[in-house]
DNA sequence: ATACGTGCAAATGGTTTGCAAAGTT
DNA sequence: AACTTTGCAAACCATTTGCACGTAT
C-alpha cells in the first residue's frame, strides 16, 4: 500500500473537481469510450485525494464510497491505464515495479522519494531544468521529465 | 535480458582484473565468507564485461565459460547480493523491478537510460552535482546519488 | 443490437526463500 | 567435524491477461 500520510498539496476546490469530471466525460465521449460510474468514481478518488496514490489505495477508496460495488482490481488497473492515455493522470513506477499515480493537472514533473518514510514530493521543474538542459546540449540526451525520480533522505527523516 | 550492445567503457587491463580478483579473495576471507570458484567466476564476468549487466547475463556468461557447472540463478542472485554488500558492485533497479549490476570501481554515480534502445550510460556526477546541492540546501533533501536514474531518449535514438 | 466494460481466476516473470545435498575451512 | 554454499523447486506479489457475463450507447 502506498504512503499517503501527509498530503503534499491542498485539496482541490469543488469547482475544479466538477470541471475535471466534466472533462473526463467529454474526453471519454470524444474518443469513443463509455462513460461509466466506475471510471468517474476512480477519477474522483484522484480529485478528492490530490496526491500520489497506488492502485490498491484507489480500490479501497472506491470501496469506501460504494461498498456494494465489488469493484475489482483489474478494473482499477485498466481504468488507470485509460486515464493515463487520456492524459488525466501520470504513472510513476518505483524501483520494485510498483506504481503510483497522480493527477496530471500540475503538468509533467519529477519526484523526490524518501527511502526511509516512502513519502513522495514533487520535484520543482525549475530546479531540474538546468540539469536537463545540460544533458541535452552536451550529450544529446533528452530527459523524460515526468520519469525523473530521485531517491534519498527527506529533511524530516534526516534529522530524526 | 539486459541490453549490453555497445560497451560503454573500455575493457579493464589484465593487471586490474588480477588485482580485483585478489581483492575479492581478501574481502571474502576477512569477512568470514568462503572463497568459491562460483563467486570468483561471477565477479570475473563483471571484470571482463565492464558494463551494466543483469542477473541472466551473468548466468549465461558463466555458463559459457563453464558449461559443466550447471550454475543456478539462485546462486547468481545471492552472489550479487554478496558482492554488493562487499562494496564491489552496485545494483541499479529499473522501473519494472528488474535490476542491473555494475562494477563499483568507478564510484557512485547516476545513470541515463534510453527508453527506446534500453542502453544505459553513466551520468556525469559533476553535471548532477548542482541539482543535488540545490535540493540539499533549499529543501534539505539528500539525494541518493547512485540511485539517480534518468530516463529519456539518447542522441542516437533521437535522430533515428 | 452491438460493441464496450467488468469480474473472476489464472498466468506472468524477475526475484526470493526453504530445505536437503555438496563444498570449504 | 562444523560450518557455509549451492541447486532445486516452490513461493512471492504487483501487475496483466483470457474469457464469459454485464452494461452503455
Amino acid at each position: 500500500m502506498c504512503q499517503s500520510s501527509v498530503p503534499a498539496k491542498p485539496p482541490l476546490s469543488e469547482a475544479v473537481r466538477r470541471a475535471e469530471k466534466q472533462r473526463l466525460r467529454r474526453l471519454l465521449r470524444e474518443q469513443g469510450y463509455a462513460v461509466t460510474a466506475r471510471r468517474m468514481a476512480i477519477y474522483d478518488v484522484f480529485l478528492e485525494t490530490n496526491d500520489h496514490i497506488c492502485a490498491e489505495h484507489v480500490l479501497e477508496a472506491v470501496h469506501g464510497m460504494h461498498p456494494e460495488w465489488h469493484m475489482n482490481k483489474t478494473t482499477v488497473y485498466r481504468t488507470l491505464d485509460l486515464l493515463q492515455s487520456l492524459g488525466l493522470i501520470y504513472e510513476m513506477r518505483h524501483d520494485d515495479g510498483r506504481a503510483q499515480y497522480e493527477l496530471a493537472l500540475y503538468g509533467p514533473h519529477g519526484h523526490l522519494i524518501c527511502n526511509v518514510c516512502g513519502q513522495v514530493w514533487d520535484l520543482d521543474s525549475r530546479i531540474a531544468a538546468a540539469l536537463h538542459q545540460e544533458l541535452r546540449t552536451k550529450q544529446g540526451f533528452i530527459v523524460d521529465v515526468e520519469n525523473h525520480a530521485l531517491q534519498g533522505l527527506c529533511a524530516r527523516c534526516a534529522t530524526a
